[in-house]
DNA sequence: GTCTATATTGGGATAGAC
DNA sequence: GTCTATCCCAATATAGAC
């Protein structure tokens, strides 16, 4: 079955699904019925977890037909895979703009600690991510993509503390991990805790921290 | 069954489990029927995720009887919490007394960054984590408990960079939420790129990080 | 209790209407 | 190019026989 061998050589090979979709699509670019799906499984993994995330509720949620997941992402991981990056990238296009409004310097970090802060206030999207963290890392197509998307978003982060940093500065490299790992750490503990954790204070202190590392970093080149 | 009234009335009525251990004992403490209930549901867990952790499979890993569950821990969310705190606790436990060998000073909080990275790296005690992170989140029961964890955690790590601090200090308990978080997050993006990621990179850079920032809070608390 | 038959569910695939 | 209606296969759950 997997070769289909006795298909007529003039088919060029099981009519490839005509889009999946690759998943660093915006939310806002894609087509209806895609973005449909996208956030009716949304809803459904922040109301019930991952158990509730069947292609037939999907479907269901989003009022359209089961085979509009395979018409449109592939199969459900490719699904998957556009929701995760809704829920990490979408958030981060706005403070993305912003930042790069900014001159460097010390305004332009604490701004973008504040970005941070922001995105991190989205339980909402967490609790989104982490149910599916487990299962992200269980899928051999899934992680991957998803690695990506976190080099992609460490790269933003060392572009908005250290513009024009060599790729393969490892100081450099280390900060934007480093920022990446905050905002996900600092939402964990605000859904772990929601009454008393107190996650500004953590990004009031990285905005220092930051700024006084590249500072010192700024002294020690020159 | 659950009943049992027919049971002897010289029978003291269901044993109430004598100890429901607390949570945190260590591993090493506990009895040890206990620790091998424990030990077999992290092996289980890391080898098959969450769904593998039913009490029977843990039952039969750790050679014990189910009910030993209820006997020394309550019930299944009971085991968990003190699976999750093996799993945090444990690994901090020697870093705590190596920080604890060092006086107050940059060379500490290089230490202290240091045995961060080196829990970090345990990633396989981290997957274990993040696959029972939204059963964690979503429990009544269990949520609070592993709230409190985190905030014995937070202050651990204030001891070690702040020694002294006051309890009221937000910059203070800013920094030991941002310690927190990057441990979390780190190992977070190990296990989504265990190729490419650079974990000690972000160590590195944070052990920097927290240098620069209490020296420019004693500067200017000065 | 243990087992097997059966029903249900879930992910994936195909054919064909428009 | 978009979409609907089915179908398939595997895994799981349930039920009843023993």
């Amino acid at each position: 079955m997997s070769g289909s061998s006795d298909d007529h050589i003039d088919m060029p090979a099981a009519p490839p699904p005509p889009l999946p979709l690759p998943a660093d699509v915006p939310l806002t670019a894609m087509p209806s019925v895609a973005r449909a799906l996208v956030e009716a499984a949304r809803r459904l993994l922040v109301a019930g977890g991952f158990r509730a995330l069947t292609l037939e509720a999907i479907a269901l949620e989003a009022g359209e037909n089961k085979a509009m997941v395979r018409y449109y992402f592939g199969d459900k991981d490719g699904l998957l895979a556009a929701l995760v990056d809704s829920l990490i990238r979408d958030n981060q296009v706005a403070a993305n703009a912003e930042m790069r409004a900014l001159q460097p310097g010390p305004k332009r970090i604490h701004a973008w600690a504040d970005g941070l802060r922001r995105v991190a206030a989205d339980t909402e999207s967490f609790y989104a991510l982490f149910s599916l963290v487990p299962h992200i890392i269980g899928s051999k197509r899934l992680r991957p993509r998803i690695a990506d998307l976190y080099e992609w978003y460490r790269g933003l982060n060392i572009e908005a503390c250290l513009p024009g940093a060599e790729a393969q500065d490892r100081h450099a490299a280390g900060l934007g991990a480093l920022l990446t790992a905050v905002v996900d750490g600092i939402a964990l503990q605000s859904l772990l805790d929601p009454d008393r954790f107190d996650p500004d204070a953590a990004f009031l202190a990285l905005g220092d921290m930051v700024e006084a590392y590249v500072e010192k970093r700024r002294e020690a080149s020159s």
